[in-house]
RNA sequence: GCUGGUGUAGCUCAGUUGGUAGAGCAGCUGAUUUGUAAUCAGCAGGUCAGGGGUUCGAGUCCGUUCACCAGCUCCA
């Protein structure tokens, strides 16, 4: 007999070797119909796996994460056997479950249209009706290879798997059978509302050298209203997409004539760019931060120097041509190396450091014409860009000095609970992308790591994501698509200082290479932006809000009084506008109200005669009567809290 | 860059098997002078994303360029 310990720290003894399937059916019928997998001592696997020692076992329903995973999986085998019935000639490469949902790649002559997946989606509820036991076994490598000689792509996966020592398994339900090292569901009926969301390309291995396969996407539920749910879920998060949003509250649009990845900002957009950007040169004022000015062009020498020309000449805008010109120049991708000069303008000793420079960046980059995406990926941005040079003692505390001016910006703007963060390091393995040695990439990284635990920083671990000279700290945020991008990073680089000559004169009269922190206050300015417009679906908070106040008189009568309001607000500071057209109150309201105009000031006959406003509140609807005076407090407060 | 989708008035969309473009909102003009989310009427607005091809005839069919969208790859 074993000892099995459950949920609620309750234990109970079973026969060595009883399936995890039966441990839960002597737990009760629903959980067994629930459950998706099992965790053995938080180990993920499989219902049927054979608890043979004393445990600590987890029964995970769909309401698990990691229940949702195999259930998601599972689904992924499911499409495949409906792809493999109607398309016999389909090569199955790999089906993982993902965050939401799960996909399958596929080798097929065609791309499936939306017609082909409608099909394909009613095949897969024929055999989740079908009530199809899955089932699991092993063979040898040469077997496996045997048994999938007609698929490369699944020979290909036998032979890593085995070179890894790991065996070869595969799960069988009904005439299907898919190379997968599991955990799966029981059987297919569980699997009662699945829709295919989409089809798309994507290459084998994610490797864009390798053939590109059809990626088919798709979510499933146990409950049909769960997938309802869900949908509904989608829809309402597109309403809030910035590039949707942006353009129809008239903060930015695109042209055809000026080109791909370069946004128009209209006054409304413009406004709020300023606001950020001020907001953030003030407050790293406040924080011992030096302004520059730098070119937003040079030579090419100058990238030949930082390594950049070798690493990324193809992403940036060339001014001329090297093999004809004598002087060739560059757009400015990054502000490094122009930040440095100002660093090298004479002599340093260690009394400079730490030496704060920041400065409000505009970068180009070239960048494919498919990566381009509303204001998140462009081709000209603005960044809140700054370098740090200091020595290796000073490296913590500056390094937590950019963090905390980091964390302050996101606090300060409502992005602080959204954001994760990513401590990128280099691939050992990546030749071509990384300069420097291996022993100075320990040390940057170590240096980093230490740092980010000493903090209590709660980070992952990314192999591959530095930058080519050095570790960062990447705040990593989401769009409306679940889609995560950086939105601020924090870096460690010893090696480009080294490459520019950038040296001081240490107390001992020796002198030494500075450590350079590469950092953003706020990222860049657009991409940040993009995401308040997603946060606050296009409410910004007053400070941020393009227009501040709507005057609206009731009749021509109050058009005197509205001026009035109006002037004086603005001779306080307060973004107002009047609304003077011979419209309805109601119907002025209603614009302000979906421009998503933090208060409207209704004024009539009773609030002239009175010096008062009627105050409206976008978010709460009419809050009455009240002094003029009271409300400009109230908003000039409001504004300067930075209220949310 | 790759795969797929989309492109008709400022916006949202109609437009039959190819026969020469239509609505609502927005805009303009006039009337209305209004008390917390849409007053009424009239007018104007389009080389159907841009070249090209097939055809007696193309918004509709074919090809190409551009832009937009989703995904992949990339992201100093």
């Amino acid at each position: 007999m074993i000892k099995v310990t459950l949920k609620g720290d309750v234990v109970k003894e079973y026969e060595n070797g009883t399936a995890v399937i039966d441990i839960a059916k002597s737990l009760g019928a629903g959980l067994t119909k629930a459950a998706c997998c099992a965790k053995i001592d938080g180990k993920i696997c499989d219902l049927r796996t054979k608890v043979e020692n004393d445990c600590n076992l987890e029964i995970c329903t769909f309401d698990d994460k990691d229940g949702k995973k195999i259930f998601w999986h599972s689904a992924s085998h499911v499409l495949a056997q409906a792809i493999k019935r109607l398309y016999p000639t389909a090569k199955l490469a790999i089906g993982p479950a993902i965050e939401n949902g799960f996909y399958y790649d596929i080798d097929v002559e065609k791309p499936f249209t939306q017609e082909e997946l409608e099909k394909i989606e009613k095949e897969m509820a024929k055999i989740v009706k079908e009530n199809i036991e899955i089932e699991k076994f092993e063979l040898s490598e040469s077997d496996a290879i045997e048994l999938m000689k007609e698929n490369e792509y699944k020979v290909e996966l036998i032979k890593e798997h085995s070179s890894k020592g790991e065996a070869v398994s595969f799960y069988k339900q009904a005439e299907f059978t898919d190379l997968c090292a599991g955990p799966h569901l029981m059987n297919t009926s569980v699997l009662k509302a699945i829709k295919l969301t989409q089809c798309t390309g994507a290459y084998w291995r994610g490797d864009s050298k390798n053939k590109m396969l059809c990626r088919v996407y798709g979510v499933a539920f146990p409950k049909a209203s769960q997938l309802d749910e869900h949908l509904t879920m989608i829809e309402e998060a597109k309403k809030r997409d910035h590039n949707k949003l942006g353009r129809e509250l008239e903060l930015f649009t695109t042209s055809e004539v000026i080109g791909q990845g370069l946004p128009i900002m209209l006054p409304k957009g413009a406004r709020i760019l300023q606001l950020l950007q001020r907001f953030v040169e003030d407050e790293e004022q406040k924080r011992g931060w030096q302004l520059t000015k730098t070119p937003i062009m040079a030579k090419s020498d100058l990238y030949k120097i930082s390594g950049h020309w070798d690493h990324y000449k193809d992403g940036m805008f060339v001014l001329g041509n090297e093999e004809t010109d004598d002087e060739v120049f560059a757009l400015r991708p990054m502000t490094c190396p122009f930040q440095y000069q100002v660093f090298l303008n004479r002599g340093r000793s260690y009394r400079d450091l730490p030496m704060r420079l920041n400065e409000t960046s505009t970068l180009f980059r070239n960048e494919d014409s498919g990566e381009m995406h509303g204001l998140i990926r462009v081709r000209q941005f603005t960044i809140s860009e700054g370098h740090l040079i200091c020595t290796p003692e000073q490296l913590e505390d500056e390094f937590k000095g950019c963090l905390e001016l980091a964390i302050f910006m996101l606090k300060t703007l409502g992005l602080y609970e959204d954001v994760s963060y990513r401590f990128s390091m280099w691939d050992p393995d990546d030749k071509d992308k990384y300069i420097g040695t291996p022993e100075q990439w320990e040390e940057a990284q170590g240096v980093m790591r230490k740092i980010l635990n000493h903090l209590e920083i709660p980070y992952t671990d990314a192999i591959g994501e530095a930058a080519f000279y050095g570790p960062k700290l990447d705040i990593q945020i989401r769009n409306v698509h679940g889609k995560e991008d950086t939105l601020i990073t924090i870096q460690i680089d010893q090696l480009l200082a080294e490459k520019f000559g950038m040296e001081y004169v240490d107390t001992d009269g020796t002198k030494k290479n500075p450590y350079i922190i590469h950092r953003t206050s706020l990222g860049c300015y657009e991409r940040t932006l993009a995401l308040l417009i997603e946060k606050y679906a296009g409410a910004f908070p007053m400070w941020l809000s393009p227009v501040q106040v709507m005057v609206i008189p009731i009749s021509d009568k109050h058009s005197d009084y509205a001026k009035e309001i109006e002037q004086s607000l603005i001779s306080k500071g307060i973004r107002a506008e009047s609304d003077f057209r011979a419209e309805k109150m109601g119907y002025k309201i209603r614009e302000a109200q979906l421009e998503k105009i933090p208060y409207m000031l209704v004024v009539g006959d009773n609030e002239k005669a009175e010096k008062t406003v009627s105050v409206r509140s976008r978010k709460d609807g009419d809050k009455g009567t009240m002094p003029f005076t009271d409300f400009v407090a109230m908003a000039l407060e409001e504004i300067e809290t930075k209220a949310r």
